[in-house]
DNA sequence: CATGAATGAGTCTTCATTCAT
DNA sequence: CATGAATGAAGACTCATTCAT
């Protein structure tokens, strides 16, 4: 039980300083100093440095993705699915901005490249999420007709670039006006 | 004439070696080296690290940037402006992928902060070029009614994200049928 | 009776290890692992790194030098004695390798040091063996004469040396006609 | 020119530091120290702790091949040239006790491993010079008919073996009636 | 007896930067 | 202008060893 209190106490640390630092900036020791133990002891826990880093964004991501599936679960229509899944992960990142700042450092970390994905598993089932709602919104006629695995693909890279772009660099009060026109560009585009 | 040109090949060089390592790995020994000369000699040319990169990023923005305002020049209609616009930054990144992995590896680029901006300048004169087209369109009633800045700001990012994905990373054909989902989506939401 | 089979089985896991990786390649971590145990309580056994390892080789060289000692008192000649002693040695590290990969590695195993010897009473058994059928050669004129301690140590590592070639560092069958080359010069050398 | 002095420095030092310490135990600070520079600056010279081995491994026999091939060029019979290679060899290392000791410490240097060997060229050079003084031995009938190959690695490797006996762990004054009596059996052995 | 967890001292290696020549 | 050489500070990683539970 200790044991895994501390890995998870040594993951959200992490994620902290990675966010705050990077990758590269963010040393073994801070996150062993921030949590009172030595570096050595880190790799109790852990293989490498870029072990830590993995185990710290596919932690992150999972919980991201787990909430999200959740909220949309007690949806019935594409509609609202739709909208609850926009509004879950906008809330959830609102409270986990270090994961935002970290996707935003590295937006790799989305790109499902063909064969060795660090975070394979967890992209697919986050992109599953909102092809199963535009699936059903297709089929309901509630959206127009269209390729399911184009469209999924565009609107995910555009969530998460909204996102980022909402909380990791907040630019003044722009932000909000660009996010409204934005949202409704993408809903005359979308709906009929 | 000499030193001109020597700080060109540099930058050139440079920005090569940024976009294919990103800034941490890229070491002075590479570009000098690849140059054949010292590691020395490039501190003769610029002041440090940091500043070899703003040199080289701020450059090649500027670059791209006015390929895209001569062209624009030449066009009436705010539909043909945007259209045009549009060939044009994807011919040109086409022709200059090494900025675009500059970009993709460092989205704050495009950030524009109020007050201390690495290229506050060049982002200003980019997006003005958008945001006259949009003002023209919306007077010439060929647009629906909406906020400029806002629309501004979204269409830029957009624009920027479909492009590194289509060049930056390209994750085998899907990238096209998302392209023209994508811009079907924009142009049903845009346009009358 | 627990406690010493325990012993007795770290002692062999320790010396495959050594054989394979070296002293120093060898951590206590590996040893512990292979067992199924953990690196602190091998410290239960044993005082050190440098104590391990000496047990280790001290418990394979007395059952190597007891197995050639039994095979020898069955022979009477001197000349049948040699032969036995030279056989039995070649079984025995034939199937164990092991204790000959660490001799290859750490060969002052054998250097009989005034004073401060780790397997003093080993190695002097072990010569022991060869300088009475030496002695008993000589005697029977079997043998030249001879100086027995000169030509103990002489044979004593230059039958190592051999054994070593032969098993820990096989280089295809070349080793085979050196084999037979030196072992007629030996003896061509040696009889009469 | 300067450089190539350094470098020659760089490789004397480590030579004598490698043969007291080992490998392991023998820090690139220790090095570096030793010469007043700093760790860095090996690295200037040298790519790895690795390659400084090698270079300083693979120096050392260079000049120890050269000089006993040097040697043997001035004698005719075989006889003479065998007894020349010897004595040269003997007395270089008398000299040079660090490439001694570091050759004991590591014997597989000698060990030509088919493929992928360190000194590779070296030895073969090496085991060339005995190898044609046997073959002219045994055209001139001075030597007995033998396998050339087989007898060059078992000569070769007595030899290395006695010399390391001799100079790095000189056991009292054993070491010179083990010498007189070995030489006399191969000799006995070898000649006609 | 055994273990999990922690420590601390070492060691290699990288690289931006400087500067005498 | 250019170079070769040097520095120094940082940072990742290893592992023997200890000890409370």
């Amino acid at each position: 039980m200790a044991r895994v209190d501390r890995e998870k106490r040594i993951l959200e640390t992490a994620l902290r300083l990675f966010a705050q630092y990077g990758y590269k900036k963010t040393t073994i020791e801070d996150v062993a100093g921030e949590l009172g133990m030595t570096p050595g002891n880190i790799y109790f826990y852990v293989k490498n440095k870029k072990d830590l880093y993995e185990k710290t964004v596919g932690n992150a991501l999972r919980h991201w993705r787990d909430s999200i599936a959740e909220a949309v679960l007690m949806e019935q229509g594409a509609k609202e699915k739709f909208r609850v899944m926009a509004e879950r992960s906008f809330q959830y990142l609102r409270d986990n901005q270090e994961l935002l700042a970290v996707i935003s450092r590295d937006p790799d970390i989305f790109t499902v490249t063909p064969g060795e994905d660090r975070f394979y598993d967890i992209n697919v089932g986050a992109r599953g999420i909102l092809r199963n709602i535009l699936t059903q919104g297709v089929r309901e006629k509630t959206f127009h007709a269209m390729d399911i695995e184009g469209a999924t693909e565009f609107l995910f890279s555009v969530y998460m670039m909204l996102l980022i772009k909402a909380y990791v660099k907040p630019e003044g009060e722009g932000i909000t006006t660009m996010f409204r026109e934005g949202l409704k560009i993408i809903s005359q585009g979308l709906g009929k």
